[in-house]
DNA sequence: TTGTATGCGTTATCAA
DNA sequence: TTGATAACGCATACAA
């Protein structure tokens, strides 16, 4: 461990501690030779000022601390990079959660975030319906968070997301133009408000085009890939669907997989459309249509959001909500036979 | 900002700060019963130890940092991933930094963690040749450090990497084995110890199956997306390789926009392998020959062998090296014709 | 312009 | 078993 304190610089430059820290900190009267002498020295040294006196002192950590349902996925790693690219310029570092869908640790990492670790939190929430209120009982001394993507409606706090009921809506209008007529919605996280407005795209794209409603067609998945492929295979025989439109990326190449397995051609038999930030999904067989989210840009809006907060608190109201819209890209999985 | 602290503590429940501090330590002699009391009004108060003050007074952190080139790409999400599991289990936090191949920022973070901030750091380099001398310069009191992946050859600390050179050779092997005669290799990073390593297993797997080594044939690629695809178009239309053999992910993608371009065909005309983590490679258009680095495992055993180094750092050797396998996976981009 | 003294919240040493 | 006190490294109010 680096044991170069400004006590020691001090010492080796005959000077009071009070003057050396003065060096490292702009504003302070101290002489420029003084201050010349003093980063010089720190240099040779090899000096690192102390991260956790300074933030006890000063009672901040020029730290943010970002929770995301999982990790080694594209879309949140691109929202992480997104993140990272703000926090880096202005100086912060960040600090990485993830929850793995599970509520209690979602609990678990905010409530110990409390402790003065971080300055404000970024939070793609978790996947499980529960009672959000730990995040009130925190009311006063609660750090400045940001919700992105996933959120929680009944919490009151700047939030970054997509258009994702009119995305929804086009995806299901698409499908329809391209002649679908027992459209697939394939879900999860119905409990969450994202996966409420999605569907409710959906549902309402089917009444505007007289498409009638049917319930079966709404296909409940899981978090587990090989189970997913499965259902989707059950589904897929008896249901016979002619279009699939999937909430979330993972279901898409489950659809994919599914369908190699049973010999359904996409888009043939099937023409699948999904929610999506995969930069390659042009290379999949056959091209993947997607609604493509601005992941990285998402990121990117939530830390801009949450810095505001941390410099001029007053002036960001906490109602405030970012709509960044995503975009269809028709490709060859919903083309026309 | 929580302002519950030891002192508020002590004063609600008419004790002594230190003995409200010893209830959250096993070690230390307290009567069962204050104990209870203790943790009882924390619990109501929200009381969160403070983070910086505690590790102040311990010199350490509970935190670990991790350095990879980039963020928002799919090996290293998943390298992540297997970090954070096993950090996340030990009750450690994590920072993570990406230095997108500048060297400079590298330098800079890691001098930076040396304040305290990190207990130990795990870092895939950045992609330039350079003096690495700055770490030794940290020397006896240079953190805890684990490469994985990326390693810098003249550092002496323990390292996770691949099987590379032997992966090289298969990849290359079976390229020579579906009857291919003309294979280009797609360069990035040539200076680092990676980039040579996974070069040679290639050009000895020509020498070995008697195919000439052509200079040509070497493609020393950017870090620009577009860039790549234009500079991939003219090598293939000027050289006419008949198989290409992608030192990394990306450059895979790369080869496969530029064969639609120029309306080459896979593998027909040209057969692609390419070492990806890519989960979906078979869903590809054609589905994608890997070889599939343990992405996650090799973090997972990075983090491991930290964590030793950190719980008991003379039992660990600095010269340690962890090699894990990759795996290679034909499929549809190098089939035969 | 520089130095002295104090406190940030915690833990450890020592005394009671 | 509990309490008083010093110290971790730094930053600031105040004094010089």
């Amino acid at each position: 461990m680096d044991n170069v304190n400004i006590k020691k610089l001090a010492q080796a430059l005959n000077l009071s501690t009070s003057t050396v820290s003065r060096a490292f900190r702009d504003n302070s009267d101290i002489s420029k030779e003084t201050k010349e002498r003093i980063l010089a020295m720190a240099k040779e040294m090899n000096y690192q000022p102390n991260h956790y006196a300074s933030n006890l002192r000063e009672q901040k950590s020029k730290t943010i601390a970002i929770i995301v349902p999982e990790l080694g996925n594209n879309y949140f790693s691109l929202a992480i990079q997104g993140i990272e690219k703000v926090a880096s310029a202005k100086g912060y570092h960040i600090l990485v959660y993830s929850t793995n869908d599970q509520f209690e640790k979602e609990v678990s990492f905010i409530k110990h975030l409390h402790n003065g670790r971080a300055d404000g939190i970024i939070m793609s929430v978790s996947g499980e319906a529960n009672d959000h209120n730990y995040l009130n009982e925190l009311s006063k001394k609660r750090l400045p968070l940001v919700f992105f993507d996933r959120v929680y409606e009944d919490i009151i706090t700047p939030r970054v997301i997509t258009n994702d009921y009119d995305s929804s809506f086009s995806a299901t209008k698409h499908l329809i133009q391209q002649g679908c007529k027992r459209i697939a919605y394939l879900a999860v996280n119905k409990t969450l408000s994202i996966g409420k407005t999605r569907m409710q795209g959906y549902i309402d794209a089917l009444k505007k085009f007289k498409i009638p409603f049917n319930d079966e067609l709404i296909i409940d998945c899981t978090n587990n890939y090989k189970e997913n492929i499965e259902l989707l295979k059950q589904a897929f025989t008896n249901l016979k669907p002619d279009g699939v439109f999937t909430s979330v990326e993972r279901l898409a190449f489950a659809t994919y997989y599914a369908c190699y397995d049973i010999k359904l051609s996409i888009p043939d038999d099937l023409k699948v459309i999904g929610f999506s930030s995969l930069a390659i999904a042009p290379l999949l067989n056959p091209a993947l249509s997607t609604i493509t989210q601005p992941a990285a840009e998402l990121g990117k809006t939530a830390a801009e959001l949450l810095f505001k907060m941390l410099e001029n608190p007053s002036d960001v109201d906490l109602k405030s909500e970012v709509i960044l819209n995503s975009k269809l890209y028709p490709r060859e999985s919903t083309s026309k036979v």
